[in-house]
DNA sequence: AATCCGGGGGG
DNA sequence: CCCCCAGGATT
């Protein structure tokens, strides 16, 4: 859960997890749908999906305890060299380096890397100074060690160097440039596409559609979302409704514009607009079509079975 | 080596 | 608006 997420996200997320499936043969033998449901707006659903993985196989092949050699740790999916030596270093004892985030970050200040750190040789540059480091005594407790002081003192911006306990050997503070490392190239910047969901609603079920193999969200549930019209919306979107779902529609005026989450999406489109929205929804009156424009949204991941008789014909299309 | 996954925190 | 987050897999 922590990979890319950070730890104060995690932390509700992770007491709830551990709580549903306490121990590896729980979670390898939940069905991925629960596992994932667990997931649900942590984002990376991939990770969930090589967890549950990785815990059938510690059952088959390792007895159901995790594994103690470095190499079969590392070969379970999901788990690469930091997970790998985070996971053994802090709860078996074994002296393996950890680079993340913040080690990236302190150490690329107690050292000047004057290498680009999200390239190739700069992380081997810093693996290397990880793995000279980290000492045989206690290195769980260091690498926690130094991930926390990555977290509390070296920040990114406004590095509390005062009370920081090792400035005094810290080549970039010597250097007054603390705030200049780690060095960075800039990131490739993200495009936004405008997308339409559409809510159909009869009687109490919702129609949703499962995403396809190599669109976002793949294998998971949503409501039918199509690219947003450039005009005549409401005729191309009933066109593309009739083409994808076969279903005929006739949309009228789309009077509602609002962010939607269907995280808590429970089955009746009041709760799904008086969850999450923003601006001006009357939830009090039950639209029968509603454009919702996809600025933010999380996974929809419901148990959809109750909803199912409504997709065969999309479904039958997808197989 | 570059790209993708993704919601959310915080300036 | 922006950059980044206790990364890993895929291409």
């Amino acid at each position: 859960m922590l990979q890319q997420t950070q730890v104060a996200t995690v932390v509700p997320y992770f007491s709830r997890f551990v709580e549903q499936f306490p121990d590896a043969h729980t979670l390898a033998q939940a069905p991925l749908e629960q596992v994932l449901r667990a997931w649900e707006g942590l984002g990376y659903y991939r990770r969930a999906r090589q967890l549950h993985q990785a815990a059938q196989m510690i059952v088959r092949d390792h007895g159901g305890e995790f594994p103690q050699d470095i190499d079969a740790v590392r070969r379970l999916p999901g788990i690469g060299r930091y997970t790998a030596g985070a996971v053994l270093s802090i709860a078996l004892n074994q002296r393996h380096p950890v680079v993340e985030a913040n080690t990236i970050r302190v150490l690329s200040r107690l050292f000047a890397v004057a290498i680009d750190v999200g390239k190739e040789s700069g992380r081997r540059t810093l693996w290397s100074l990880a793995e000279q480091l980290v000492p045989a005594a206690r290195p769980g407790d260091f690498n926690q060690a130094l991930m926390e002081l990555g977290g509390t003192i070296c920040k990114r911006r406004d590095p509390n160097c005062e009370n920081c306990p090792i400035s005094r050997w810290c080549r970039a503070a010597q250097l007054r440039q603390v705030e200049r490392f780690p060095r960075k190239s800039p990131r490739a910047k993200v495009t936004f596409q405008q997308e339409v969901a559409v809510v159909v609603q009869r009687q109490r079920s919702v129609v949703l559609r499962r995403c396809g193999p190599d669109e976002r969200w793949a294998g998971m549930w949503d409501f039918p979302r199509y690219r947003r019209p450039e005009r005549n919306v409401e005729s191309a979107l009933a066109e593309m409704i009739r083409a994808d779902l076969g279903l005929s529609v006739q949309l009228h005026s789309l009077p509602w514009r609002f962010k939607y989450s269907v995280t808590r999406y429970r089955i009746d489109l009041t709760t799904v607009a008086s969850t999450r929205c923003r601006g001006r929804i009357k939830t009090s009156s039950p639209a029968k079509w509603v454009k919702i424009e996809e600025m933010e949204t999380f996974p929809l991941n419901v148990s959809a079975r109750r909803v199912a008789r409504q997709l065969r014909l999309s479904q039958r299309k997808l197989n």
